[in-house]
RNA sequence: CCUCUCGUAGCUCAGCGGUCAGAGCGCUCGCCUUAUAAGCGAGUGGUCGCGGGUUCGAAUCCCGCCGGGAGGACCA
């Protein structure tokens, strides 16, 4: 043992760094966050790329309420993602997030909190509580998303609130107007008599409810099959249709009768048990006996059958109104319950409402908002409840011998969530957007094929499919918080008063004064000019109270954020849009047809959809399962950076799991990198000084190429993901590259280089360089996945030449061409071969405890002669990515099939240890002053001496 | 029930008609103590959801089923 081994150990260069290997982000984050406000850090990016090609990506608005959610992360996260690496490939790439701070959550919840003191709040008060609620969830959101690391425009973000943006969704709506879209019609929604109000589907509480149902008797008067007539000797008049119903009062206003298409039906001949009649009726097939049972008939004949398809068009006679209808064609129509044919009331079923509107079949509804029957109800229910009447519609078709069966049928019936009644379909006159009117549809579906590129590409088919199926829009609401439509109703007769000058007059109040204006002044204050009823011309009016379906507002961001002249002017059309796969039918779909609708063009160029958070067993989060893992905590426990490096090694298109444990597994991931980064710079501390343009290309060592060209590879596989926006393969890619080439190859046979050569010789600076690239590029290709260890990691790097001061303002590294060589990475995938067989072999020596280190080793390689001439040349590289001391090339026969084409055997090393560098080297101890030295370190060691004491 | 979609090692993903199905992480064992609550090495691990079919040959193409997810429809 010399006596000397501590100054031997002062002699080299081990890495020192303050880069820390915890990373702490949870406290170290936020931090850097604040000093990213501090120096406006986006301010400064919009400004350096002023001029550069722009490509935005247009934020969906979240809805304001309640905190972030995992799935709300992921696509903030994406967004993120997207953004920030389009910057880095010279993009202009604002991002201007926003918020859908509308709607009936908002509202439900004000309304909840105020009870029963709501009835005497005005509804420009009510708003005034919702604009308070919303605002509150979009400052904490704010926070939230402003913690996940996501860059952007948060301190003027777009709220479709704002006045600017509700003038902007008026203004789409006058266009749509203008255009010709927009209509007037009758359609069936939920509707409380007592309260008197329409209802949403999330203010129904469905309960049980014992109804009557009845089954009934149209007389047919047309389209009975000949073949059954002929057999059974009988007139159309003497065959009826049997239906079922739970709703007697609804049958006033049944318009026809549904039969599905592909179902089988049968005539049926029996005798009534009571009056004895003969009765013929045209049931299900499958349904016969148990209707038949129902009253006990056994004796029934089957006179003939036909599919559901032939009986359409066939007319019927309505029982007690004097009315004829159709028997039409319906695909939900199932034989689980009644007789196989439907009764079909468009005024008082969602369902029944489209199927009407496929055969043009009226839209009945001779009811009021209280419930009671209109003078267009026969006279015997006029003033009637509806609910009420169920007794007397089953007393009248008994009268008239329409009735087979009435039996009491306990079933879930919605109920008004707030004063628990019964609800009812009713129709009323609601505002739409006619997708078939100046062909919306195909130019729509057009725009879809051409002029978007939809990833993933199944994206199209779904929307296609979706947007060729739609109804027409209705965009009408009958609640509080929202944008108004505004509709002016004629005083004297009733008649809407909506054109698109009329609405541009109110898009100018509502750009000054806010939609509430509407609300809050009295009509004769805020007429349009000269305003006058296109029907009788008279000029009293009175505001209409609709407002716009939410999805109408969000869908007219880009005239309020993209368009110019509507507060932001981001561009239009958009980039991209990028939102989970709901939005298919959601934002996507409101957006493309109100642009197309007023401009003719889609409002985005690409659209990027991801699936849903679900956990680890692909089960969606729920809070009754118990597996929901919160993205708040999950930040504040593990840091964004960790979250970001999960979400971003998920390929998106398909669900993405999350749970405890993958958050745990990218933390481990995310410790490698970061490791990776602080060797890199615990090896260039002293480089800071140093001018790397001063490194020849001839100084660099055939493997500092080789792993140049490596990184060139790198680059180019992760440019061209991000240019896929497939960011798990650059996550891929990089670990790949960081883990296995870095860490475990290159950066390793890097020890003794930059440890024990001299600080400023060439070896080591060569080496200083390479890693000063590696650092360089791989801090800026992961900058957009790890925002904030990427910012930290730049913030190291030795500075004054010519680098932003934030990684974020630089762009993604170049490939460098000259490192380039496919012979040279030929010769060295040969040498990484026979390096893998010589590992093996150690292996061996350590299980026998003949050797620890791979230093105390030498080795032999037998190798067939083609081979064994390209290692002989590179023996000495060989034994150094080895860290071995020695390694001898022995020329063997041809490789016999199936054996290893390396041949390693191992010994422990004759040559002793050097001190200094651990190396096990034939000249040590020639050197007379230090025995215990290499030759190599003898030299370094004394080109320091010479130097004098730093 | 309909439309779309996914199902390859414990996890995240490659492979998409042709050698014993791969990578990273994890796990196990070992080495080093000069990246040190680090680093290195060697191992482990899959009847490619299941069942048919096409083919000389299928994880890869076709059909059916099962399971997960999204959207919709239904509850008259």
């Amino acid at each position: 043992m010399s006596t000397n081994a501590k100054p031997y150990k002062e002699t080299l260069n081990l890495p020192a760094t303050e880069f820390a290997m915890k990373a702490n982000l949870p406290a170290r984050e936020p931090k850097i966050q604040a000093e990213w406000r501090e120096q406006d850090l986006y301010g400064q990016l919009r400004r350096a790329r002023k001029g550069a090609p722009v490509r935005v990506l247009h934020d969906g608005p979240p809805y304001a309420n309640g905190d972030i959610h995992m799935g709300t992360a992921l696509n903030k996260m994406l967004k993120d993602f997207v953004v920030r690496s389009l910057s880095m490939r010279g993009f202009d790439s604002p991002y201007v997030p926003g918020w859908d701070t509308h709607g009936l959550p908002i509202e439900h919840k004000v309304m909840k909190d105020l009870g029963p003191r709501a009835a005497g709040l005005s509804r420009a008060e009510i708003r005034e509580l919702c604009r308070v609620e919303a605002m509150k969830w979009v400052d904490v959101q704010r926070d939230q998303f402003r913690r996940l690391g996501v860059m952007g425009d948060w301190d003027d973000p777009y709220l479709t609130l704002d006045h600017r943006y509700e003038a902007g969704i008026t203004d789409v709506l006058a266009d749509l107007l203008e255009g010709g879209y927009v209509f007037r019609q009758l359609k069936p929604i939920h509707w409380c008599t007592s309260d008197q109000t329409a209802l949403a589907e999330a203010e129904l509480e469905y309960r049980d409810e014992t109804s009557t149902s009845v089954h009934v008797l149209f007389p047919m008067i047309a389209g009975v099959p000949d073949s059954w007539l002929r057999i059974d000797e009988s007139m159309p008049e003497d065959w009826r249709a049997m239906i079922w119903t739970t709703t007697p009062w609804t049958l006033p206003a049944n318009a026809a009768v549904a039969v599905h298409p592909d179902l089988e039906y049968v005539g049926v001949r029996y005798d009534d048990p009571e009056t004895g009649a003969t009765v013929r009726a045209i049931l299900g097939a499958e349904l016969v006996k148990k209707v038949m049972d129902l009253r006990g008939i056994a004796d029934y004949a089957e006179v003939g059958r036909c599919k559901g398809r032939a009986l359409e068009h066939a007319q019927y006679r309505h029982p007690f109104v004097d009315r004829v209808s159709p028997i039409v064609l319906a695909n939900y129509v199932s034989v689980e319950d009644g007789t196989g044919l439907v009764h079909t009331a468009p005024g008082h079923g969602g369902e029944d409402y489209l199927t009407g509107r496929a055969y043009q079949l009226p839209v009945l509804s001779p009811v009021d908002p209280a419930g009671k029957f209109t003078a267009e109800a026969p006279d015997w229910l006029v003033g009637l409840h509806v609910l009420a009447a169920n007794p007397r519609v089953v007393d009248r078709l008994r009268e008239i011998g329409a009735l087979y069966l009435s039996a009491p049928l306990t079933h879930s019936y919605p109920h008004c969530w707030r004063c628990k009644k019964p609800v009812i379909f009713r129709a009323t006159e609601q505002w739409f957007v006619g997708v078939d009117r100046n062909d919306l549809r195909g130019r729509t579906l057009a725009e879809i094929r051409d002029a978007v590129t939809w990833y993933p590409a199944w994206g199209r088919s779904r929307i296609e499919a979706m947007v060729t199926l739609r109804p027409d829009w209705c965009v009408s609401r009958q609640r509080s918080w929202g944008v108004p439509i505004p509709a002016l109703g004629c005083v004297a007769c009733d008649a809407q008063l909506l054109t698109a000058e009329t609405a541009r007059h109110f898009r100018d109040l509502f750009r000054k004064e806010g939609a509430d204006a509407w609300f809050a002044r009295p009509v004769e204050e805020i007429l349009p000019p000269d305003a006058k009823c296109p029907n009788c011309g008279g000029t009293e009016f009175r505001k209409e109270g609709d407002i716009l379906d939410v999805w109408f507002e969000s869908g007219s961001s880009h005239r309020a954020v993209l368009a110019e002249g509507g507060g932001f002017g981001l561009g239009f059309p958009a980039h991209m849009y990028l939102e989970g796969s709901d939005q298919h039918r959601g934002w996507f779909q409101s957006s493309i047809l109100t642009a197309v609708g007023t401009t003719g063009r889609a409002p985005f160029e690409s659209i990027l959809t991801h699936g849903f958070v679900v956990d680890d067993k692909g089960q969606k989060m729920s809070k009754s399962l118990g597996n929901v893992v919160s993205a708040v905590k999950a930040t504040e426990q593990h840091g964004a950076d960790v979250l970001r490096l999960m979400i971003a090694g998920m390929d998106y298109a398909d669900d993405v799991r999350v749970s405890e444990r993958s958050i745990k597994e990218a933390s481990e991931s995310y410790r490698k990198i970061r490791n990776t980064f602080r060797y890199l710079l615990g090896n260039l501390e002293d480089y800071r000084r140093f001018d790397p343009s001063t490194i020849d290309r001839d100084t660099l060592l055939d493997i500092d190429l080789w792993a140049l060209g490596q990184l060139n590879q790198t680059i180019r596989e992760a440019l061209e993901a991000y240019e896929r926006y497939e960011f798990y393969w650059v996550v891929k890619k990089l670990n790949v590259f960081m883990s296995i080439t870095l860490s475990s190859f290159y950066l390793d046979v890097l020890k003794d280089r930059l440890y024990a050569e001299e600080p400023t010789g060439d070896e080591r600076r060569a080496a200083q360089f390479v890693l000063f690239k590696l650092h360089e590029a791989l801090t800026r290709l992961l900058a957009p996945i790890l925002p904030h260890t990427a910012e930290e990691s730049w913030g190291y790097l030795p500075h004054g030449q010519g680098f932003p001061a934030s990684v974020h303002l630089a762009t993604f590294p170049d490939p460098d061409p000259r490192w380039d060589d496919p012979e040279r990475d030929a010769r060295w995938a040969v040498l990484k071969e026979a390096r893998d067989a010589i590992l093996k072999a150690l292996e061996g020596l350590r299980r026998d405890k003949t050797i620890g280190s791979a230093q105390e080793a030498a080795v032999e390689v037998v190798a067939a002669p083609a081979d064994a001439s390209i290692l002989q040349a590179d023996r000495d590289l060989l034994a150094m990515i080895c860290l071995v001391s020695q390694v001898t090339i022995k020329e063997g026969g041809p490789v016999a099939e199936g054996a290893e084409r390396f041949q390693a055997t191992a010994a422990k090393s004759t040559f002793a240890k050097c001190e200094r560098c651990w190396n096990h080297r034939v000249d040590v101890g020639r050197i007379e002053n230090h025995p215990t030295l290499c030759g190599r370190c003898v030299r370094v060691i004394e080109a320091a001496a010479a130097k004098g004491p730093a």
